[in-house]
DNA sequence: ATGCATGTTGAACGAGTGTTCAATAGCAAG
DNA sequence: CTTGCTATTGAACACTCGTTCAACATGCAT
């Protein structure tokens, strides 16, 4: 056991800080924002200490990527007390929550969309991610409406999935909160609809 | 009539060129991609051109905005020749169309959101584009269904618009295009859906 | 005590940045 | 031709950037 262990929730290693930091940064202030220098700042070590816990800017920022993304997965991830209707809803409504509808973190999904379009690496982790959001979506479909093809689940996640991304979009540009309401009830539709007829 | 008149869409001015090519870098490669060098490179002239037409880099990515913005509104913008009918169901269409789903027009779109989250001056210029666009929009609802209450129409264009922001931005990641058919039909049915009941 | 691994610092380097500006070219009016 | 205006160039400035690295601190094993 190091000093270190007195810190119960004192405060995060420095590591965490420094990534913390990156986070803040590019939310506030995009890409352009976040320098090796100004990330130090922001979290109070010296320069050099950013390139020793990062080899590079870009494994800062891939770092910072899996963050955000590991945290959207959560978005999707059944919580066991509740029924598989209830699990759905859930899900569908959180997207609407107050933690979530926050400047930061909707700037941080914008930026780092923004980052994964202008560069290759980044653009396939992201896309990574945004598959396994959709199948964590479908899986919840599916075992709401057990009745359904797991083709028509990924179609009505994709669905959702565009209707979603909208709404993330359209609140950082100042969209009224009924029209989120409303879109938040067209997921709820798509995903409790009736199973189409064959044919 | 100077000389340049032999020019007959030979090329752009020198204005016009380094304008589209601020624009096709900044799609292309982010903000970060887009210098004073780099946008004198791929326009073809001296550095010094670059501030001489525009002041700062500021005013440089401000008229890139501007001339987004323009596009935008030429989307909502009626045709004279169709019905009211047909000039909303072409506009809710157009989004799909092949020149508008271009990567990019799309990562353009994207990149100036992201600018605009981390700089308030472009906030602002953004978010009057975006109030147009939804005006527009309205407009065209209630030239096709003019029993509707302005509120009414104001209403079913903010959420045709988030569907549509979803759309834009859910493209880049790759979705499949029958979702982006579906989520067009979405759109339409929200525009023509008859009037609600009173009370 | 000595050695060693890990953590931490800030100076230094070269490359790239936005902006300024003296110099030049082209052209129309006098 | 001379004058004046606009367009165009590229060198130069001061600055920030990402990365490297020698130096120092800390704690643990020998």
């Amino acid at each position: 056991m190091g000093t270190n262990t007195v810190n119960s929730g004192e405060q995060l290693d420095r590591q965490s800080r420094i990534l913390e930091a990156a986070l803040d940064l590019l939310s506030r202030h995009g890409i352009s924002g976040v320098s090796m220098r100004s990330v130090a700042r922001e979290a109070g070590v010296a320069l050099g200490l950013v390139n020793y816990y990062y080899d590079d800017k870009t494994s800062l920022i891939r770092a910072a990527l899996h963050r955000v993304d590991e945290h959207d997965l959560l978005l999707v991830t059944p919580d066991p007390d509740l029924t598989p209707d209830e699990q759905l809803r859930t899900a569908l409504r959180r997207v609407a929550g107050a933690d979530l509808l926050t400047t930061k973190y909707l700037s941080l999904r914008l930026h780092l969309w923004a980052l994964a379009q202008a560069d290759e690496g980044y653009a396939e982790i992201n896309a990574a991610a945004f598959d396994r959001y959709i199948d964590g979506l479908a899986t919840l479909v599916a075992n709401a409406r057990p009745g359904l093809s797991w083709a028509e689940c990924r179609d009505r996640a994709s669905d959702i999935v565009v209707i979603q991304n909208g709404m993330w979009l359209t609140s950082l540009l100042g969209v009224d909160k009924a029209s989120i309401k409303r879109s938040i009830q067209r997921t709820e539709d798509i995903a409790f609809a009736p199973a189409p007829d064959a044919g």
